[in-house]
RNA sequence: GGAGCGGUAGUUAAGACGGUUAUAACGCCGGCCUGUCACGCCGGAGGCCGAGGGUUCGAGUCCCUUCCGCUCCGCCA
């Protein structure tokens, strides 16, 4: 049919449209169950689907707490009947009859409201609508553009409308936990101060200003520190933060954080409350009791034995450091490596070569050269690197790794960067591909003991691994005199193997933060001109004290055991940033420039 | 900045080594149908094969450029 048609049809379908009236809903289209039988009811709903007998029609009318089966009977209301014929998909309906069971074997065991249905006495019209570019349903999944493009259409469809009322039950969780602990929730400016650390700044230009910008926040984390300073004690936010950083399946440029910060408290305190915080949503949200407290792991036992700093705890491969078992091999990058790490897979034996060459290619993204490999079998090594292991070797890496028959030893040797990267995410990918992650398993972990700085080769210079506001454990001297060994008062909340949330006990002497900033290569004059507040602050009677913050939208994802933040985003920006609803970003006149005193950059001549 | 996957009716997809009229399902439109529930049956419409250029007698298919979506590396204190 062509669109010309259909809109005829259609604006032939509008004179029907009558206004909503003093009509008012008795109930949702999820509730009404046998128990409401010979009940008069009320229903406003979309038309999920029309099946017309030519005598009978029925219809399943849909709101956001579900479907309930609407019927039309020519001998009941004869003049609701004829109108029907007009009902077409996603046309809005306001709907008044009864309930009635449903006639003897036609129930329907897969709906709520399946034992029942309305017998329609009247209606009406209350919007037509165009044939929609989606079925507005969770079985069927249309491209992802499309589904952004009219993303009121896709929030229609019961998984997104889930998505969000799950991301709203945490959210009301979270604030009832908080605020019966003592907690104030405070808003903090969108418009504020660009700082050089960490991420890239939003930056919008000051009209009244020009020439100079405001950021849009990062994070909150000055001013609940400042908020601590005010004497509030105990604050939080639903906080909105942007990064203008490449996106992912679980990176968006504005994203919300829960924001958290406690005055006079130390790592075990808000760790504590941290985990009441789980606890109590996984009750409220899931109906699940978590298990407190939640184990704890150093950053460097993480590294070690796993690979990455936010370890999945789920399933028990490990990574072993073999560098002195097989330093002195005739395998040339063996002689070599800085670090040579293994990661012995029970039962792995039984993988394929076209398998393992999977997985040499899955390494190579980390930047491994290839995988080497052995298969250990009652006859022999079978291994493209075995000969080159000496007897000792293999009976070193017998002990160490403690290798049985049926075994597949994997190998990863240089860099250690390069070396935890490729062997720690081929962890996770052979946890997925041999089924050995249990499902809806909840696995919480903190990881402690993170360095406080790491080298930037690029800028020679310390950079804060958690951010500049963060303690160092034990003495601040260590900052000038050895900022490598540096420990830092910090601690992440690890999900699954996903970094949930991540805080720190904060640095609130000016001394001490000055410098901070002079180990991370701040001048003083730099470090007065962008944290000059903060250093004033903190001379003004700063309490010791420390927070966190949970990143929301990857929560519920996890939750959900979703694959894409965007699932839980009501309107999330497509991996070039944009949103394909609305066009932005967008040009902006001339005019607008002109206030902002910008030059309209001419376009480069071709 | 880099690597990979994808873009074919409204939608989801199939289209062997370049070959004659580009398929299917669902959706849509019309007709029939009083117990369906992803109703059923009959009929029908619907396509610049993302866009631009090239190779060729001939391109959805091969080559180049480009746009868009997705996944990942870098990046994300």
């Amino acid at each position: 049919m062509t669109d010309d048609s259909q809109r005829d049809l259609q604006e032939e379908h509008q004179q029907h449209v009558e206004p909503l009236g003093d009509f008012t809903r008795t109930h949702t289209c999820g509730e009404l169950t046998t128990a409401d039988l010979k009940k008069d009811v009320r229903l406003c709903g979309w038309v999920q689907f029309r099946r017309d007998h030519g005598g009978l029609i029925f219809v399943d009318l849909r709101d956001r707490a579900g479907l309930t089966q609407i019927v039309f009977i020519p001998e009941v209301a004869p003049e609701a009947h004829e109108k029907a014929h007009i009902l077409r998909s996603e046309y809005v309906v306001a709907i008044e009859g009864y309930v009635r069971e449903r006639p003897e074997g036609m129930a329907n065991p897969n709906m709520v409201t399946g034992g029942i249905e309305i017998v329609v006495r009247s209606w009406k019209l209350l919007n037509t609508s165009k044939t929609p570019p989606f079925l507005i349903e969770d079985r069927t999944d249309p491209g992802e553009n499309l589904r952004l493009e009219h993303r009121y259409l896709d929030l229609r469809r019961p998984r997104m409308t889930n998505s969000l009322m799950v991301r709203h039950k945490i959210t009301q969780s979270v604030r009832r936990y908080l605020d019966e602990g003592g907690f104030i929730e405070v808003e903090t400016p969108i418009l504020t101060k660009s700082t050089p650390e960490g991420a890239r700044d939003f930056l919008v230009p000051s009209r009244v200003n020009q020439g100079e910008f405001y950021a849009l926040p990062q994070s909150p984390q000055l001013f609940k520190q400042l908020l601590m300073v005010g004497g509030l004690d105990r604050y939080f936010q639903v906080a909105r933060c942007f990064r203008d950083e490449d996106l992912r399946a679980d990176r968006q440029p504005e994203f919300t954080q829960i924001d958290i910060e406690m005055s006079f408290v130390d790592e075990e305190a808000v760790m504590r409350m941290a985990e009441g915080l789980m606890a109590r949503v996984f009750k409220d949200v899931m109906g699940k009791e978590l298990t407190l407290p939640f184990p704890r792991m150093t950053y460097d036992d993480a590294m070690s034995s796993y690979g990455v700093d936010k370890p999945d705890t789920r399933f028990d491969l490990r990574l072993k450091e073999v560098t002195d078992i097989v330093r002195g091999s005739e395998f040339r990058l063996f002689a070599t490596a800085p670090l040579i790490k293994a990661m012995r897979v029970p039962g792995g034996e039984s993988l394929s070569r076209k398998e393992i060459d999977d997985f040499t290619d899955y390494v190579k993204i980390f930047g491994a050269q290839g995988l080497a490999w052995i298969k250990i079998r009652a006859d022999e090594w079978q291994s493209p690197i075995a000969k080159f292991l000496s007897e000792k070797e293999r009976a070193g890496l017998v002990a160490a790794l403690g290798l049985e028959v049926g075994d597949i030893v994997f190998f990863q040797a240089g860099a250690p960067d390069m070396v935890n990267a490729a062997l720690g995410n081929l962890r996770v990918r052979l946890g997925e591909h041999l089924g050995l992650i249990p499902e809806n398993t909840h696995n919480f972990l903190w990881v402690t003991d993170f360095p406080l700085f790491e080298y930037d080769a690029d800028e020679k210079r310390w950079v804060a691994c958690h951010h500049p506001f963060t303690q160092a454990q034990g003495d601040p001297e260590v900052l000038a005199k050895n900022p490598g060994s540096a420990r830092a008062r910090a601690y992440d909340m690890v999900l699954n193997g996903t970094e949930v949330g991540g805080g720190s006990i904060r640095i609130h002497n000016a001394e001490v933060q000055r410098r901070m900033f002079t180990a991370l290569g701040f001048t003083p004059e730099d470090a007065e001109s962008q944290f000059g507040f903060l250093m004033q602050a903190l001379e003004q009677g700063a309490p010791p004290h420390g927070g966190i913050a949970f990143g929301l939208d990857r929560f519920v994802m996890l939750l959900l055991g979703l694959g894409s933040i965007r699932d839980v985003i009501a309107f999330p920006k497509t991996q070039k940033a944009g949103c394909l609803m609305t066009k932005a970003p967008s040009p902006v006149s001339p005019k607008q420039l002109r206030e902002l005193g910008l030059a309209l950059r001419e376009k480069p001549k071709e």
